[in-house]
RNA sequence: GGAGGGAUGGCCGAGCGGACUAUGGCGCCUGUCUUGAAAACAGGUGUGGGGAAACUCACCGUGGGUUCGAAUCCCACUCCCUCCGCCA
């Protein structure tokens, strides 16, 4: 959510920050309701001001009456102004009930503004490679894509996926099985060990507010799953609910910075995607991520998203996989985002790039729609935390990564070094 | 699923139609005292909206209703607790 009085006072500007996201904003309706809305209320207030006035009138002369005194024309004549008052009271009332109705519907709809420092475009290929690490390695012979590295080595059986649920479902056994549990357990013991997260075990499903604070909707509907029968939403990923954590709170003085890792399953609909990415687990309706979040203070957001970009990376160079950060241009970021950097490893069997991380800061964009303050100091206002999430990361694309550069000519899986203790073995397969 | 009890400010907790402008305690902040601290004492201390400000309005789980007037009465809902049933 964006903050309505920097609409009010600079809509130029915020019109501008959004132009570079590729939206065309118009601020027209919005200002004309928010100036009908604080008008109305600056009325309805007096009028109240004036009610309680008659009001505690009326409750004196009743004392009055009770002991003796008593003026039944003047209680006729206050019951009837105070109706009167009520009735103008009660119209502005639906007025304001109106215009903020439809005012948070147009907000509810807005993106973040892009921060300065995101780089200007209005799709990917706008996006401009921050940085890169290692080389990919040469095969002495044609490295498999891992549709048919995993069909071969009976590792990855999409056939009973689709079996059991359908398309873009499948079904891990054995050794991939045990690497995903491997990368998972040595995942957030780095996170918690070495990088200071907080591991915290979530539902996988939340209330429609709370995917509602996130952003999820009411844009995004499409692309979730929901239980028909109660309000209830499964979490595309566990930025959802990190962020509902702490939705209508005000943190003390010294909270912040929070640093929180999860590891959920993620459930999307991906209908904005049919037919991309069909062939193995690329692109999935349930996979596993590991998720990193931080609410912290302004002033250390751009920093907390360095750490988050360093996190990530982290890992992937222990894994020793080849990988580059890309710097998101305004208009290929997400909803939420007000800069991003997505971390893509190279997969040298699918021989493409394959985003394994997306790390963002949403500013106080999410702080706002839930409601989620700190207050700086004792006896200081609250203010609108930064909120941050970074992929730390995505199972499915590492499993592809891992399989597909470990893969060895006699057909078996060298296990990465940092791995072995959680593996017990050389080999994964 | 059934029966009962509950939800009030950061926390505890009073209030059960009319000065609630929400008692009191704890905590917190400021001051006095002190070399410093503690203690003691005094004052202050919720959130949000409107307003340049003075100030004003709203908020006692949520949403309705009754009334000139609701934390207080009525209805519905949500969540929590206790017990019963079922169950990984």
């Amino acid at each position: 959510m964006l903050n309505i009085d920097q609409i009010r006072r600079t809509p130029d500007e915020v019109a501008a920050a959004l132009a570079r996201r590729g939206e065309e904003p118009d601020f027209v309706e919005l200002l004309r309701l928010d100036e009908e809305r604080r008008a109305a209320i600056t009325e309805r207030d007096t009028l109240r001001a004036t009610h309680n006035q008659l009001s505690r009138e009326f409750g004196q002369l009743m004392a009055a009456s009770r002991s003796g005194g008593g003026e039944p024309a003047r209680l006729e004549e206050l019951r009837a102004e105070t109706q009167a008052v009520n009735e103008r009271v009660e119209d502005l009332g639906e007025t304001i009930r109106e215009a903020e109705a439809t005012i948070e519907t147009i907000m509810l709809e807005l993106p973040n503004l892009p921060l300065d420092s995101t780089p200007d475009g209005l799709d990917e290929s706008a996006n401009t490679v921050a940085s890169s690490w290692g080389e990919a390695r040469s095969y002495g012979f044609t490295p498999m894509a891992h549709w048919d590295l995993g069909d071969k080595l009976g590792v990855i059986d999409m056939e009973r996926g689709a079996k059991l649920s359908g398309a873009r479902f499948y079904v891990l056994t054995g050794p991939a099985a045990r690497l995903e549990r491997a990368l998972i357990s040595w995942m957030l013991d780095v996170h918690t060990r070495e990088h200071g997260y907080t591991e915290m075990a979530l539902p996988a499903m939340v209330r429609e507010q709370v995917m509602l604070g996130s952003g999820n909707l009411p844009k995004f509907g499409d692309n979730l799953y929901r239980d028909v029968e109660e309000d209830l939403w499964l979490l595309p990923t566990a930025e959802v609910a990190l962020t509902g954590l702490h939705r209508d709170e005000i943190l003390d003085p010294g909270a912040l910075p929070i640093k929180y890792v999860a590891q959920t399953p993620c459930f999307r609909r991906e209908k904005a995607a049919a037919g991309r990415d069909t062939r193995g687990i690329k692109r999935v309706h349930q996979f596993n991520k590991v998720e990193m979040y931080q609410l912290v203070e302004p002033e250390q957001g751009e920093a907390a998203l360095d750490s988050l970009v360093e996190d990530a990376s982290d890992l992937l160079r222990r894994l020793e996989l080849p990988h580059r950060v890309l710097s998101l241009c305004a208009g290929d970021m997400g909803f939420q985002s007000a800069r991003t950097y997505d971390i893509e490893v190279w997969s040298p069997g699918c021989e493409e790039w394959l985003e394994v991380s997306s790390c963002s800061t949403c500013t106080d964009f999410q702080a706002r729609r839930s409601n989620i303050r700190y207050r700086p100091e004792a006896g200081a206002r609250p203010q609108y935390p930064h909120t941050l999430n970074g992929s730390g990361l995505a199972l499915p694309r590492v499993i592809i990564a891992v399989l597909e550069t470990y893969q060895r000519e006699d057909g078996s899986i060298e296990t990465p070094a940092a791995l072995r203790p959680y593996i017990g073995a050389d080999a994964i397969v």
